[in-house]
This record gives C-alpha cells, structure tokens and sequence, in this order.
DNA sequence: CTTGAAATGAATTGTCC
DNA sequence: GGACAATTCATTTCAAG
C-alpha cells in the first residue's frame, strides 16, 4: 500500500523524523541497513549478508532488487584510487562568468578532461568546478591556459585540495 | 620486475604519456578497460565481461583479483540517490579559522552529521566542507547555528549547489 | 604465460508455509 | 517474511598449447 508524502502526519508511535521519512518513501530500517552494508562490500554475497544479519536470504534478495527498482541503488560500481594512476592534485575553483556564455562554457567544460565535475552555485561564485591533475604544474596550466581563456570566463580562483577527509554515508546519520 | 619511476626515461615505442604511467605503475589497457567496465556496472559477472571484452574468463578473474590486491580498486560499491533519501540541499561552505583550533574543530565537523566532507585548501579559505541538508533551512540552521558557533571559526561563506553535473571516470581521459 | 574445459561449490529462483 | 528444493551460474583447478 502507497501512502503520499503530504496527506500523512506523522503518527506518535515513530520515533524519529528520519524513521518517518524512510517509512513516507515505503523504505524501512532494513533497507538501510542493506544500503550500508553494500557500500561498505558491495561484492558482499547474499547469503552471506544473510548470516550477518540474521535475516533470511530470499528477503535480501527481493529487498536489494526493489532498491535497485526503485533506483535508490543507482548502481554498482568500484571505487578507484586515483592517486595510482597519476591523480596527485585536486582543485576545486570558483568561476565568474558572463551569463550570455552559460552554455557555450559548459561544453567547454564537459570537453576538458582534467575538469570533473561542474556545479551552478550561488553566492560569491557563479560556478565551481572540480579539477584533477597530475601535478601543480599541469593544474596551473589547466586553470590559465584552458579554463582562463575561455570566452564569457571573468575571473577564477583556485582552491588545491591538501588534505581531504570523507565521512560516513549520509544514510546513517540523523539529519535534522 | 619492478621499475622506479624516476630513473626511466620514457622510451620512443609507447605512444601516449599516459601508457606509459600505466606501465610504470605495472597497469596496462586491459586493466583500464576492467576499471572502465566494473566502474559502470560493478555487479556484472566475470563470464559476462569475459564475453562482453572477447577475453578468457580466467584472466580477468586473476586481472580483477590483481588490481584489487594492489588497491586500484579500492573496493566495490553502491552508488545511492541522496535525493530519495531526503537530501535536497547541497553545499560547499568555505571557512576561515583561527589555527590554533584546526583540531579541535575538525573533530566538531566529524561529530556534525550534516558535514559530510572536510577538505583543507590553498586560498581564500582555510576549510572547504560540503554539507547535506534535507532543505535550505536546515541548511542555514547547521550553518549559523553548528557551525557558525564553534570556537574558532572567524568566516564561513555558504555556496549551495543549484545544479551538478559529474563526468565520466578520471582513466577514461588523457591528462595532460 | 595463456586457453579452454571439466568439476566443484556457491548463488539465485520459485514454491510453499 | 521464512524455509527448502531445484536450478543456474560463478569460480577454481588442471591439463595442454
């Protein structure tokens, strides 16, 4: 049974607004206890997940396939050190642009191969990109060379990455 | 036979500066094709790929076996939808502090759930976080309320991310 | 070192409770 | 949601090129 999001209130008998909403999107303390484990392993083998947690197999399978259904397991993957292939500089910089150029720069970008990721912002920046390189020097001239002279780009400014710790998944925390 | 990086000087009959890295570091095409392959589908069988490469399944097996044993891989994974979790607000925050502080408010960014990477940067701001908010008020409330509050922090300049584009895979590119 | 096939063992599906 | 049986598939091993 499917139950929408806004007519519902939030009976008393749950506990937490993060248990709600899991319950509001029909997914329950069991998926994401399924979510962590998977990105934690996701090689992980069923049957063996099944002993860790003490839940029957024939459940983790139809509740891992109606994540992947539901696409809140967008996919299965690997994660790469990049540092091994030559990865050894990340930058992240704050662009300023002529509106009229929006997507002419984009295309720049998307062509760029040192440029991995793109993101509208708002505030002091218009945009900020992610850039990877292979040393100091490649980034410098990534960042004047190609980026700098791009048509509608007014100004950049350079943040190298030093030291990057990532966290838990969000998925185990407790949002307010 | 393992060769150090700085005593070999490339020689004329591997073509692009990426081979020869990848050879460097004992890693070929094949293994970038696997990295390429189990990056989009992580899930996919050996035999499959086997076929998929018209290469012999025993092979892969031990190439996929190698490149997780030296930490290329550095493990299989799911990738989730934030936003069916709840997560509709995204962003970066630059931060300026006092560096007497520096460890003491890396470990309050730990205990923030909301913050889910700390990354130390060259520039106009000492800590770039990225922070994950179920809407743009709690966001402002982390921001001003957490973060804003702890000994320490002289600045912090919130960029809330309108839109984000990721590029395929980093070893997929010629880098420059 | 690479291939292919055969034997083993494990994962997956379906059915019934 | 759980247990089991039937089936399919992945993995290892080994023998030969």
């Amino acid at each position: 049974m499917k139950i929408h999001n806004s007519f519902v209130s939030k009976p008393t008998y749950i506990k937490s607004q993060r248990e709600f909403s899991n319950i509001l999107h029909g997914f329950d303390e069991l998926d994401m206890k399924l979510l962590f484990e998977l990105t934690k392993d996701g090689s992980i083998s069923v049957p063996t997940l099944s002993k860790k947690l003490g839940i029957n197999a024939s459940v983790l399978y139809s509740r891992i396939k109606r994540l992947v259904k539901k696409k809140l397991i967008k996919k299965f993957t690997v994660e790469i050190d990049d540092s091994l292939l030559g990865i050894s500089v990340k930058a992240n910089v704050g662009i300023n642009r002529d509106p009229k150029f929006k997507d002419e720069i984009h295309k720049k970008f998307m062509e760029t191969p040192e440029v991995v990721s793109i993101s509208e912002i708002t505030g002091r920046f218009d945009i900020m990109i992610q850039v990877y390189a292979k040393n100091l020097e490649s980034l410098h001239s990534v960042v004047i060379e190609k980026i700098g002279k791009i048509e509608g780009i007014q100004n950049t400014e350079t943040f190298v990455e030093l030291q990057k710790t990532d966290k838990d998944p969000v998925y185990l925390n407790e949002l307010t």
